[in-house]
DNA sequence: TTGACATATTCCTATATAGGAATATATTAG
DNA sequence: CTAATATATTCCTATATAGGAATATGTCAA
């Protein structure tokens, strides 16, 4: 069998950096799709297929204006890769408690030289 | 071109829900390659296979036992998509209270009936 | 050393891209 | 209606799987 599709879930379609650029771009502000070409350097076509993937996923929302599309990110699609994530907090917080703790523990072993 | 390798980065390594699957069940304690061949109901070749692109990508440390190899989920390989994700949170805050506002605004206006 | 157990790797194949090129579709100006 | 502008889609291809089957590698017990 082959690798999931992209359309499937949110966290398949942002593996592609590209997307993410994309996201990012369209975070503080909606935009058409002239505006993210020019600024991410991505051509046409590629950015126009970007774009069909975050929708269909519901990363993007679209709304016309014209002859422009303006894309805007959906955060709230964002929001269960974040919660997942978060899963691990913990974790790293340990992790990180407890290479500070062998460090100070190494500074008392030297100070009591 | 094609897609991303899925061991180039923790992103695409983690599009692939079987790998969420391993990590998640290797967050709480080591285990050995047959315990989660069993309990996630992978085959094995496939659980060795996963458990290589994780390891490329630095989301598990290994430990040879005997016989057997010891994984554990390395959480602070997905600390970046945590704070990747975690850049877009005020986006869906805003939008939990806008959502929040137009309810309020409306039951306003119908007490005000 | 030999057999058994635990994992890893190789080989093979169907499938899914991502990007480039060309073209189609939609909307507005004149 | 027609040209021009803005996007979207189609076609084509090189590449990267994910999983199944078979096999290789590594380690321990007797």
């Amino acid at each position: 069998m082959a690798r999931a599709a992209t359309t499937s879930d949110a966290f398949n379609a942002v593996a592609e950096p590209r997307r993410r650029d994309i996201l990012d771009y369209l975070a503080s502000q909606e935009r058409g799709v002239g505006e993210i070409v020019v600024k991410l350097g991505i051509e046409q076509p590629s950015v126009s297929k970007h774009l069909r993937v975050l929708r269909d996923v519901g990363l993007v929302r679209v709304r016309r204006s014209g002859r422009h599309m303006i894309y805007r990110t959906n955060a709230a699609a964002i929001r269960p890769l974040h919660e997942w994530t978060k899963t691990f907090e913990r974790l790293w917080q340990q992790q990180l408690n407890r290479v500070k703790e062998r460090a100070e523990a190494k500074q008392k072993s030297l100070d009591g030289v």
